[in-house]
DNA sequence: CGACGTGTTGATCTCTCTCAATTAGAGTGG
DNA sequence: CCACTCTAATTGAGAGAGATCAACACGTCG
């Protein structure tokens, strides 16, 4: 893990350039200069935040995906949802609730450290960050709420091509070019396994039989879907609207 | 649907007495009083909120229980999470956020009523209600979360028994005399299966196993641990902390 | 008293899991 | 440059947890 104490200045955050991302005013930008304490950088598949840990600091994913997750104590793990460049680590360990989550990168990352008290001061400081936070908190709830529905109601199929078609979207507002190529796609089908509810043998099974249906295709870790309404009417989503601009930190 | 103009004042609030949520200053209950608009009566399932419904206002559930769910196009019904008196609804569909999720009372319910841009004014008057809202909101995630685990990797039994530890836990610090008759649990089996991602059948049959071998008795809509260790072992649930006192609004 | 919602139980059926083995690719050391 | 190792992906076979289908019991209510 890595440590630069020269900082990229907020103003010049390399997200803020993306239109994904609302603007802040000077004097929010200011306080945010004011509570960044460095960026960090660490490796793929490194353990951010352990499971049961509650003083970790608060962080805001720069470059890189990571994932959050719980086991139970035999090792049965399950991931709750997919962290992506401008995602908020960390919020609910410090708002100190007990059973906390941990948090694995799945590319090499770079991310940025708040100081401790950060989330209080941008409440205090700057009410309108302060809203900001409720807002991501909120909206990273409602991609729990869909995932939940996903692997309580939704069959393996279906499962597959929900997750294939929500994690395509997220992508695709952060890459500046959307479906040439695809959008990356960093999970092994372990990872997906694991988002999912099913076992790895099933998961691999289910995946073979849409790629063979010329639905999607992986390779490279990338991800390209070549009929995106088959994927959607198996995934039972109508509504395609994109994503609205959000705020960042 | 009963709407009261006489409104309850909130240093009255019924919640308020509970040793479960925290204190507020004479500040934050004036900033209270103004953004309150009435309560709410409404029966047992009752649908406050319809799914997809983006212009929903924000409430305080005082008194019953509700929860939260999503629905796929078919009618498979996945219940997201079970509201207590205490909790906030209305959150994420204040947050604009597209995909939204209905909700609908178990008992009859009083509610309390905000006006439109209700967080907006909490956030920007009083900062620290304006945290509050974000803890309240995390933890309404870590609840979801911990759903999550459940749903995904727990078996049937595991599943049923996790429900009842949880949803014991939460009834009980709302009542005064937690062991004695057990605590509310107006919840049918369909709810409990569409909780859990299980079928009703099924649902039917684990929860009677569960009853046949002494880890507990539902009757007359409450519900009584009779073997909470045993529960507890079943559901992989070590650390036992009580309930950590809380934000109200 | 019949209709309806909720709970209960037995009998299949099937989707998904577990077990086992094989292949392919990347990284390492000799 | 090649054996050796390790991880990720694949595929087949058999087993099983949970779904579906069908009946029936019981209490409430109009």
């Amino acid at each position: 893990m890595t440590q630069t104490k020269s900082t990229i200045d907020c103003a010049a955050c390399p997200l803020r350039a993306l239109p994904l991302f609302i603007a802040h005013s000077a004097d929010e930008l200011e306080m945010l200069r004011q509570i960044k304490r460095r960026e960090v950088f660490v490796p793929a598949d490194h353990e951010l935040i352990h499971e049961g840990q509650s003083d970790a600091p608060l962080y805001t994913l720069l470059a890189g995906w990571a994932f959050r997750f719980k086991t139970l104590s035999d090792g049965r793990r399950q991931i709750l949802n997919i962290l992506l460049p401008g995602d908020f680590i960390g919020v609910q360990q410090k708002m100190g609730d007990s059973a906390a989550h941990g948090v694995i990168t799945l590319t090499p990352a770079m991310l940025c450290v708040f100081e401790r008290d950060a989330l209080w001061v941008m409440h205090r400081e700057q009410p309108s960050m302060g809203f900001n936070v409720t807002w991501l908190t909120a909206h990273e709830e409602s991609l729990v709420d869909e995932h939940l529905l996903s692997v309580g109601r939704r069959s393996a199929e279906e499962r597959i091509a929900t997750l294939l078609i929500l994690i395509y979207k997220r992508a695709a507002a952060l890459e500046p070019d959307a479906g040439k190529s695809g959008v990356p796609f960093p999970l092994t089908q372990q990872h997906v396994a694991d988002a999912l509810g099913l076992s790895l043998v099933h998961t691999n099974k289910t995946l073979r039989k849409l790629e063979r249906r010329g639905l999607h295709k992986i390779e490279n870790a990338r991800l390209i879907l070549k009929d995106v309404n088959a994927l959607a009417r198996l995934a039972d989503i109508y509504g395609d609207g994109l994503p609205m601009p959000r705020p960042l930190v």
